[in-house]
DNA sequence: GTCTATAAGCGGATAGAC
DNA sequence: GTCTATCCGCTTATAGAC
């Protein structure tokens, strides 16, 4: 873990943890250098393995610190509210999360794709128990009639699957398209299509 | 690129393509090592550069052997076809990938991630164009009235993310359902989920 | 806390025998 | 075509001055 007992070193692990998150997030943790790390952040190489002994120490570092970020949104979802609102509000917050911070959004996928090794234990501990509740709140939704039968675990998997693509694959979508979330039209263009095909999708029909 | 005039030749450069996918892959070019390619291709490292003269020379080829199937699920719908059925069709052939090949999928998912840098002139030459003929074809399917009036390069994403993401993001989805689309319930279920939602979603209500 | 210098080892690639 | 041996640059990490 990083030492930062005091005020200047305090500002420099932030400093590290954001070069990190850019570096680790385009290539992971065997691609990414150290060097190219302590460069990002304005500082020698030595420097930077004075607050952080090893490369693993400082990706497990990053993991952590953008973890709780990502789980929040999903947190937010309320059994009490109207599922369409709640719906809306979850897609419209991942896809804003993906505009936001892409980095984040990439450093994930990256490590999921490379088997989630590091990543493991907080799925199983964090996410598992929080997906599993929000599993039972569609559930729930289902049996009132008030969304229609489809397999709650899938909707949350295209839910997620729709909304990071467009962090994840934005060099793609960029290619294709010439825009990327930034560009406040295409957002609003690809905030309401997705709201439309998924909540025409899952609402039971009047 | 590979030399190949023997049999003997040839059939290494499979073995070699084929180790080489699976850690390019997982570790993405700059991760990825040759010396654990070589080993998992059953050779010494000295031979497989032997066949391949750089590490980069392999990640091209194994890029482009893998480009073709990738694009051919979407260059098969047929603007003549009936939209749900073409779309279904899509959907499955798409999903079914995912199954077969993951792989693959990661591969490219990996590429990107990391910028497209080896990908863009393939994604701008040849994927551009199919993707462009595509959504003119669900242009057009809207403007007669057999499609609602949904953003259609937004409905491509929607798709390639949701299907796409049983390969790329299996590590993530073993962990909460301990499951994987090898799994035929669990197959059907994804599959029968992301037809509903996504055709619900886009045809037209009756 | 930060630096220069450097150790120690890994990884891509080559030489040359067979 | 395939191997062993090896070169050499790069990368992680440490030592020690300031």
């Amino acid at each position: 873990m990083a030492r930062s007992k005091t005020r200047i070193g305090e500002a420099n692990v932030e400093k590290i943890l954001d070069a990190a998150l850019a570096v680790f997030a385009r290539y992971g943790l065997r691609g990414a250098r150290t060097g190219q790390i302590a460069e990002a952040a304005g500082m020698s190489k030595p420097n930077l393995l004075y607050y952080f002994r090893t490369k693993e120490d400082l990706y497990a570092a990053v993991l952590e610190r953008t973890l709780r970020t990502w789980l929040d949104p999903l947190a937010a979802i309320d059994p009490a509210a109207d599922p369409a609102e709640a719906l809306t509000g979850y897609i419209s917050a991942k896809l804003d999360f993906s505009r936001r911070f892409p980095e984040a959004s990439r450093l994930f996928a990256t490590e999921i794709l490379q088997g989630a090794g590091w990543l493991e234990a907080a799925l199983r501990n964090d996410l598992a128990p929080l997906v599993e509740a929000k599993v039972a709140t569609l559930s729930q939704w289902i049996a009132e009639g008030r969304l229609a039968p489809v397999d709650p675990m899938t909707l949350v998997f295209m839910i997620w699957a729709t909304t990071q693509h467009y962090a994840d694959f934005a060099a793609q979508i960029a290619v294709l398209t010439g825009r990327s979330l930034d560009d406040e039209e295409f957002y609003a263009t690809t905030r309401d299509t997705v709201l439309r095909v998924v909540l025409a999708g899952v609402l039971p029909r009047t």
